[in-house]
DNA sequence: TTATATAAGACTTATCAGGTCTGAATAGGG
DNA sequence: CCCTATTCAGACCTGATAAGTCTTATATAA
């Protein structure tokens, strides 16, 4: 029912991405901590950091004592950058975005359709939006790293 | 594999309600003149067309020579309300838009979490143009409605 | 050599998008 | 009055996918 909407699979990886960005310089984090700190379900969450691993924004150190660093500077990773890692290209409708070049055979009317300019509207915003965002933006917007455990205290 | 895109049924809906925008004041349209000038299946635009219609956005003529009609001024529809009569609230992440106001249940760390401020501002983006976007404004921008058969003659 | 991690990938399950099909009810024309 | 054009209501279908689990293998610190 509700449109529009970003797959938990982005959600997880974007909170995952922000958490280790706070620990920045320090030791790996491991599945297990994330997991538990921002409540995502731990194999599902191994899955998507793989993902992220595989498009060389995530670093992993194996055995004992391991777990996952960023790979690169936060400032230089976008919500755009992490959104297509896992999901491919955003496009708000067919005929816009990254598909959007030859969807001359998906969208009937494409490429003279008068609402054309209205989804393309809406795409640049978002997409101005989630280029310009990086993990470190909302790293300095926020203080301290805010975690599931940290609502029973704060209850 | 593309990231938050419409639904079919909103597309479709949009773009059945431009049509009837462009015969404003004229003769009731048929839902198979409206499904193959925009090249929808003609049985599901039916009963999209339905769900415009108990949302009060058109209104029927039944029996032969009946059809569709806008049932409000284009300059009063926006693709907000399309949208969401269409598809229910638009909310870019779970805990964003109409439903976001009882999320801390849904969303682990709501409303605390590092990210939710730009999922806030992008829900703002997106919705502050469809909010103010009207059929009229579309209809306005482009002199004469395209339809399918329009690409055969133009080749 | 064991406990602790990640790695890879097959597997499951329920929901839902995107339709289709059937059979009404309604109205105009002859 | 009947035929045809049309909308109306709702059940039904089907393949894809989101969201997650399970299993087994591999690497490494202590
Ligand atoms: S909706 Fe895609 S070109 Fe119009
Ligand atoms: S993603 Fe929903 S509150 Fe953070």
């Amino acid at each position: 029912m509700p449109a529009m909407q970003v797959s938990r699979k982005v959600d997880y990886a974007l909170r995952a991405m922000i958490y280790l960005s706070f620990q920045e310089g320090g030791q790996p984090c491991s599945v297990g901590q994330i997991a538990s700190d921002e409540g995502i379900p731990k194999k599902f969450l191994e899955k998507i950091i793989q993902d992220l691993i595989h498009h060389g924004f995530v670093h992993s150190t194996r055995g004992a004592q391991g777990g996952y660093t960023l790979a690169r500077n936060a400032g230089t990773i976008t919500f755009k950058d992490v959104i297509e890692a896992i999901e491919g290209p955003v496009s708000l409708n067919v005929c816009v975005g990254e598909s959007g070049e030859r969807s001359d055979n998906i969208c009937t009317l494409y490429p003279r359709c008068a609402m054309l300019s209205v989804w393309q509207e809406a795409q640049n915003r978002v997409m101005d939006l989630f280029a310009s965002t990086t993990l470190a933006d909302v790293r300095t917007r926020h203080g301290a790293l805010p975690r599931v455990a940290d609502d029973v205290v704060a209850g």
